[in-house]
DNA sequence: TGACGACCCTCTACGTTCAT
DNA sequence: ATGAACGTAGAGGGTCGTCA
């Protein structure tokens, strides 16, 4: 079984990482990161490093991208529920529709070559623990992040006016430090020698090492979502026709997104 | 109740810095 | 002097929280 984690650029020019995991052991109760990459281009080169680790058997990849966008205008209706529940947290996400992406969204041809090219399909209906399972869902790190760490309010490390390369740093910095609390969660997750590395500067490297943390994240989130299933660690949100996010959740935020879902 | 600011993420345009 | 690389500002859609 192996955990793929993609931080997908929306655009070509700005470039993506993937994080890929692996359990430890057969009792799949710890994760270490078996390979990485931060600075792949297009969808090709994406596939191609993910193909170059797939065994053929189990492969759970969670995209930081929307992948199912079937609205022209507006919102999707798991954005709408999602930021009722994570809005407080300051980590609502971004309303996408086929207009703001000028008709070519990134995500949907990058699930098509995943399909066709590694046979993963976007279900995320499964049982728990099923090791052949060969899935790509989408997730969203910003809500992750506040539900995993139990946060108040969402890191605040991008890239923003108004905001200093010193408190980026920081930021960088208490990320960093959560993803190494996750070696004491269940499942384990043993972290990574470049995860305490915080680039100093802006430039290059600095974007390329926010992309590589929140593609380990996105390794983690799927991987968690394999060991529970729907419930109280993780919940989806939307459907398949419509869209739909992938998060974990404390259990006050699963009542809230269970108490959305009745009410749509 | 209405107005306003903040927030999410990425892109484009433009200005600045640095290397050749 | 020139071009490449990089940083900054603002725009875009929709919702929530705060304040008057």
């Amino acid at each position: 079984m192996r955990f793929v984690g993609i931080d997908l650029a929306w655009g070509d020019r700005n470039t993506s990482a993937v994080v890929v995991l692996e359990p430890r052991d057969a009792s799949y109760e710890t994760l270490q990161t078996l390979e990485w990459h931060d600075a792949l281009g297009s969808n090709e080169e994406i596939v191609r490093f993910v193909g170059s680790i797939d065994k053929g058997a189990g492969l759970l990849i969670g995209v930081d991208a929307p992948l199912i966008v079937p609205n022209i205008h507006g919102e999707r209706p798991c954005e709408t529920q999602l930021r009722r529940c994570f809005g407080r947290y300051e980590a609502g996400p971004l309303p996408v529709n086929q207009r703001i992406c000028g008709g070519r969204l990134r995500g949907e041809g990058l699930l098509h070559l995943l399909r066709t090219t590694l046979g993963t399909t976007p279900e995320y209906r499964f049982p728990p623990l099923e090791p052949t399972v060969r899935r790509c869902l989408e997730v969203f790190p910003r809500s992750a992040q506040c539900a995993l760490f139990h946060l108040k309010r969402s890191l605040k490390y991008k890239a923003k006016s108004g905001r200093s390369l010193q408190s980026r740093l920081a930021e960088y910095a208490r990320y960093a430090t959560l993803l190494e609390s996750l070696e004491t969660a269940r499942p384990s997750l043993l972290p990574p020698s470049w995860l305490s590395e915080v680039p100093k500067r802006y430039g290059r490297e600095l974007k390329r090492y926010e992309d590589r943390l929140d593609a380990l994240l996105c390794a983690y989130v799927v991987a968690t979502y394999w060991h529970y299933g729907e419930g109280e660690h993780c919940c989806v949100v939307g459907d398949s026709r419509h869209g739909y996010i992938l998060t974990p959740v404390t259990p006050e935020l699963a009542i809230c997104l269970r108490k959305g879902a009745a009410q749509a």
